[in-house]
DNA sequence: GTGGTCTAGACCACA
DNA sequence: GTGGTCTAGACCACG
């Protein structure tokens, strides 16, 4: 099983699931053109609720990284390759991510620590 | 005035307060032993609800970067020199990153870009 | 009542709601700062389901006409004077236009006609 | 070929069948007269389902744009210059209209420069 | 008391 | 058989 739920997590379930695709289509796990289960099936396989399931691919249709299609169920619509980011939502990533590197900072992880962690990350999603 | 909350934002007050102390503090406008506002004195300023100043500031105290005191009030407890984050923080905070620069690579921003982001945030908060 | 629903229209009710909404921006009869109704009143008021109102809410918050504050409920965040449509809203609705026109074109009514019609709903809208 | 579908878009395809020929009818590609491909022949060219050919050619039969022969296929029954519309679908228009143009102003297009667009796009119809 | 989330189940449009 | 829409009712987070 691809995805997984933690129905008492901290984050709502559709925001697991948006998080969790992110994460595949970064590492490559899920590829442009890829189908993603059908809103009722995964609902089925994680024991939740189709609408649940509806809302997270609603979301990542929002962000422009996947299609939901008539006939094909979502697909996968962006990947790593695909066009760069627009102005508004390299803006907005830059704000959080401004956020995250400053909890990171205040609680006593060295900067180039920091990096070479981001860098880290990054080098497993281009796969090198 | 140090801080500011947009009520309607996406983000709760609370969060929004939490994430600008957060800042501050790598930043260098808040050090370690600096006094917060009072939770009554920072409710009438924003004019917001003394509870939700109050979450914030226990939020921050989960998180071990501020002391509540009876009498001192709510106190920087850490900042960037003092001493590393423990395994179980920064493995949480890794994974956030994770997903977070998910999000950047899968849109399409170029690694060396987002690392470039990266290290511009941090260099702001060190000073250069 | 400012609003009203016809349960077995063409468009979906929540779409009727947002268009609605939407003109009532665009003549002034609602202004940035103006609360809409709760979801739950608003629904009550209308005989439809709160989800429903809610969907419609939310759509006009993506298309950033609207704000979902936590305490006030759904405010108006944008009018006619305020600031320009960016240039992926601008060319969507363009193409829109475009078809509309290319409609009503193709169906006899002569260029200075429409052009007409579309300028006195224009001018209706600035109060002229 | 003519005509092109996105079967993952927004619209349902038999929509985009529509629009694209009214676009076609308005723009003078497609006059009054001609035919229209078989929708066995449109459907295998668009590899889409035969049915939703169907739908499209019935959607513009209902609105006057084409005649459904049983030997001659579909034929453009109106064109630009062909005779006013009824009141009923100009009133039908003009409701569209409205909200189209409410939700450029509402979202700060400024009304010389929407009837600017709408002028250009009329005046390419016409061939200026 | 507000919106946000989740569940449950139904019907419809689309293909 | 897919996603889209609507209804109904419950609990939670926020303030």
């Amino acid at each position: 099983m691809l995805l997984t739920v933690e129905p008492d997590g901290d984050d709502p379930i559709y925001q697991q699931l948006r998080d969790q695709i992110v994460v595949a289509v970064a590492t490559g796990v899920l590829a442009p053109g890829d189908a993603l289960p059908t809103t009722r099936q995964l609902a089925a396989d994680l024991g939740i609720n189709m609408h649940t399931v509806n809302k997270a691919y609603d979301r990542l249709r929002a962000e422009g990284l996947v299609r939901l299609g008539r006939r094909t169920g979502a697909v996968i619509a962006r990947g790593p390759g695909d066009g760069a980011a627009d102005a508004e939502e390299t803006a907005d990533w830059e704000r959080r991510a401004r956020t995250l590197l400053a909890e990171a900072f205040a609680k006593g992880m060295a900067p180039p620590e920091v990096l070479e962690r981001c860098r880290a990350v990054l080098d497993e999603f281009t796969g090198r």
